[in-house]
DNA sequence: GTGAAAGCGCTAACAG
DNA sequence: CTGTTAGCGCTTTCAC
């Protein structure tokens, strides 16, 4: 019976005052071993917990890190919370999580915000910010870290989307192709310019190659697979279609892959398709990708608050190496085609 | 300047007292309406925002729903998540996230358990407990709701094991084939019991067609793509291979699938293959597979844990249904093979 | 309707 | 080293 039981109990157990109880248990220097043993030995008799709630309000912070994320079901999220959720929980600091996935949502999230009262530090996991969003950010005086994204001068973790964009396209020229089409990836409401680096590689590849980029083998969608294989659908129906297309994510190019497969065209032997990430099922399926780890950027991110926190210099950026895997879905472009004259 | 600012700041320049202040903000009904307006302004003019934990130490809540789960990197957990989580937003309660990968994780947590403290109650998300945990469950005094899987006599939402595994099987069956194999998807420290109704369904599904199961086709992996390919190659070395596997899950599947392809067996002319959940993979790479509603069992089952903090009446148990979806993975056996006698 | 006062459970000076 | 005394910021009887 009793309910939970409390420091006080505790303290009366062990025949102590309450402060000393609540030393002893914290781990404070000055207290004896004796009594230390006590103490710890009565509150192991009632199974005590702290009060996180309390013991905070009293010391002025929450023991809770906010993590904002704009999806969960998108692996790279679920990826990243893992690694980031592990440190955390190492820590011994909670996991508040904010899936703010409308407008709406982001709102209400950041006109509240004073997060100071529930967290004491925020995670941005691949949630781009507007200006306002920012600006609130700013000055909730509690630290703020980003990851997969750049948030203002916060400390963050990222790849080089730039270079990761690079790898893909290089590899595609390499292997010989001049008509390359990209597949954009942007999400309305919550990629406020996150893939920029991704599109700029695709236009600097081309140039470095002495490619015309045409305008019609970019085309935007958001992130599903499903938008991917629409994407392809309409590079398809282009008056030159592209012998290889980069997808901005590998959810995209297994879209793309599928309407290739659909239209009757062999990946690679007539449309070679690369992704970025190295999603668990690019492996399966046989897709060139970049891959990027994901859920040490997670894990990075965790480790960078914590050292804020902790009042410990921390790196205003790190970035996180890709790699270019290559697999069945890229090859050599297709012989071209006799031309429109017969023999 | 100033800090944060407090109900007493809110208080004073409203020109009441605090008590008056924290009923106005909370909407109590004994407060004039000139001076609840009086207080709202005031609060609106400082930008007041409660502090959650002492509110809660006070009223004795925490606002926070723990939300447990084994896995955050598979599909399923972060749709599940998606769900959940937008309800709790939506309730103005917390979602505190608990990520317990392995035993050793989740022994802390059991233990420190009187959650009590840090939410008001939880949410178990595809995390099957054994008994040392259920007893610990069972008394630390928070509402406890399960979703995906049962966990004792709580609440709980899931679909029916056993009756997906059916629709599955029946299919392939109703196909024609009698051969059919079956990779089992089990997580050791994870899964306790979880799957067993996928499994029965299998044999359940088979003594109704009046085919003899053979041990040989049956194989036990972990959920992962690559564990179902690995699956699969062991199935392809059995003396008389199956012309039809039924997977697990849609990951297992596209790993099986993957090699099929690779062995130079075409799917579904040679060997057809279906999973269960309908990955939003699953329908990019054409997979038949049975579809289970995922983030609605989220959705209910906070929905349940809300129920049950306001002493509302709550299903002890929900069945959300699930559905085949035949796709092109799936079709009629090979005509028999020409048998091993030279004609 | 509103204010005063007593905590919620814990920590942090400050004295001994 | 340990006990006493104040709160942390808010809610809630209990009177007026």
């Amino acid at each position: 019976m009793s309910g939970p039981v409390n420091l006080a109990d505790v303290a009366r157990r062990a025949g102590v005052s309450q402060a000393t109880a609540s030393r002893a248990l914290s781990g404070h220097p000055h207290v004896a071993g004796t009594t230390r043993e006590r103490v710890w030995e009565a509150a192991r008799a009632l199974e005590y917990v702290v009060s996180p709630d309390a013991s905070g309000l009293a010391r002025g912070t929450t023991g809770r890190i906010a993590v904002v994320v704009p999806h969960l079901a998108r692996w790279w999220f679920g990826a990243a919370l893992e690694g980031l959720s592990e440190v955390l929980r190492e820590a011994g600091r909670d996991l508040l999580l904010y899936r703010l996935g409308d407008a709406v949502s982001r709102q209400a999230f950041f006109d509240e915000l004073p997060t100071r009262r529930r967290a004491d530090a925020v995670v941005l996991l691949g949630f781009g910010v507007d200006e306002r969003e920012r600006e609130r950010l700013d000055r909730i005086g509690v630290g703020i870290v980003a990851a997969g994204t750049r948030v203002g001068s916060h400390p963050s973790v990222s790849i080089d989307e730039y270079a990761a964009g690079r790898q893909a396209m290089d590899h595609l020229v390499h292997l010989g192709h001049r008509r390359i089409g990209m597949i954009v990836a942007a999400d309305p409401e919550v990629d406020l310019a996150q893939p920029a680096g991704r599109s700029s590689a695709y236009r600097a590849a081309l140039a470095d190659a002495g490619i015309t980029p045409d305008p019609a083998l970019t085309v935007t969608v958001s992130w599903s697979a499903e938008d991917g294989a629409r994407a392809m659908g309409e590079l398809l129906g282009s008056p030159d279609p592209p012998t290889a297309v980069y997808a901005h994510s590998d959810e995209i190019a297994l879209g793309a892959v599928r309407t290739l497969r659909r239209s009757g065209l062999r990946v690679p032997e007539d449309v070679s398709v690369i992704g970025i990430d190295d999603h668990p099922l690019a492996a399966t399926t046989d897709l060139s990708t970049v891959a990027q780890p994901v859920g040490e950027q997670g894990d990075l991110a965790g480790r960078m608050v914590l050292a804020g926190l902790a009042g410990e210099p921390v790196d205003p950026v790190i970035t996180v190496p890709t790699r270019l895997v290559i697999r069945g879905s890229s090859g050599r472009p297709p012989a071209p085609r006799p031309a429109n004259r017969r023999p």
